[in-house]
DNA sequence: GGTTTTCCATATGTATACAAATTTGCTCGG
DNA sequence: CCGAGCAAATTTGTATACATATGGAAAACC
């Protein structure tokens, strides 16, 4: 990922998006120390931009919650103490869980169904039989987001979609880096997608909603496991 | 409430900043109407102040979720049908509710427990005896605010208190317009806050969350019985 | 007459010069 | 040697000129 090239060749939008999304991935990978600070001309240098995007960009990455900004002192790369991660998903799991709870109520698009039904049986297919290996995580990790936002989309909330999202900026709670690899705590995760998915089809709100909350709730705790053994190294000196 | 006069006159801190909260009260108070654009030359003339403060204006305010943004194309009022009020308030339900659960688990400190119980205090004064009248409105108001807030940052989570005051964003979701300002309602109310006070001070998480999912979930419904009497004016045109 | 194309007006995106604030480091006094 | 205070350098905030994209009106074409 050479943030050398010129961002404004990538011609997606505006430089600003570009920007944004340089600095939001170089941020998520640890380019920066946390608690580093950004000045604004050594990135115009490195992104071969002016000022006004790398400042536009500060401020979104600022109000998703990924920097600190104080006036006129500027903005510092955010530090998630293990708390703050903790927090997020104790966040997302009521969210999710009303998100389930609100897809109960209003029903499935057959659309939605379908997609969720497909996440379901690409999961049993990876699962079945054989033990799972490090090369199966990001083919396990597509179907476990499939499957989330699918739920997320359901619910119909857009303020509701819009605050799961943030909460899924935080390091580490993304579902992307699926902690706790482990084979029996996979398995049990997709046992709870099967559940979750009869819950909602069933038409049982309660029950996916709470399903759900502890769906994201254990992966907080094998989160909690996981890292009071590894030293947290990930949370605070990620360079 | 002239935005004729100059805002750097106030030196709060940034003209970016007095910008932000003249506009976000001029766009909450209802001077734009929902789906209007929000040219960057006329604001500038309005508030006397060049474009880049403008810019970063309406960023912050699109990221708070008041305004809608499309690349070149600029910001318009974002709309805020029922449906998304009561998103907001499904959402605040959870949220609050959580709140009140990590408080009621981690314990109030002497200086939260003396604030609600002030807040419990004054409301029970307010309420002695006598019935309700419209100028009362603006002083339980105040009590119910800061009865929340406390609960808020006695939970101890940043991102969980920056969710709920985007809930709060939302308008007529604010606790500042207190719905359905019935005698019987706000009594009923008070009452919830006494039961959700002693749950936390008991330290019973569960009950806690409960009580004040419900509380806030009652609200929700005051609110949409209200609007489903009056025509909903609030909602949609507003000017 | 209706549709497409071109061109222009307008609005947003970007770069840059200047202003104001903060930080740094030095000097001076104790 | 240490701290207060001042001044220079650095950094952020603001204004403005220029570049680019959008939307619509007028003209050309079918």
């Amino acid at each position: 990922m050479d943030q050398r090239s010129p961002v404004h060749a990538t011609h997606l939008t505006t430089r600003s998006q570009s920007v944004i999304e340089s600095l939001r991935s170089a941020v998520l990978s640890g380019e920066f120390a946390p608690g580093e600070r950004l000045h604004e001309v050594p990135l115009t240098q490195r992104l071969t931009v002016s000022r006004t995007p790398v400042r536009a960009a500060l401020q979104a990455l600022a109000s998703e919650g990924l920097l600190d900004y104080a006036p006129n002192r500027g903005y510092t790369v955010r530090q998630f103490p293990l708390s703050e991660v903790i927090g997020a998903y104790e966040v997302r799991s009521v969210l999710e869980g009303l998100a389930a709870r609100l897809a109960a109520e209003r029903g499935l698009t057959e659309a939605d169904r379908v997609v969720l039904e497909k996440s379901l049986q690409d999961g049993d297919n990876l699962l079945s039989g054989r033990v799972l290996s490090q090369q199966d995580r990001p083919s396990y990790s597509a179907i476990n987001v499939s499957f989330h936002e699918t739920i997320h989309a359901a619910a119909g909330s857009r303020i509701l979609g819009q605050m799961i999202q943030l909460c899924l900026q935080v390091p580490i709670s993304s579902p992307r880096n699926v902690v706790a690899f482990e084979d029996r705590d996979v398995r049990r995760r997709h046992d709870d997608h099967h559940r979750i998915f009869e819950a909602i089809v069933g038409r049982e709100p309660w029950r996916a909603e709470m399903l759900m909350r502890d769906h994201v709730g254990s992966v907080k705790a094998s989160l909690i496991r996981s890292l009071s053994s590894t030293i947290d190294v990930h949370l605070t000196s990620q360079r």
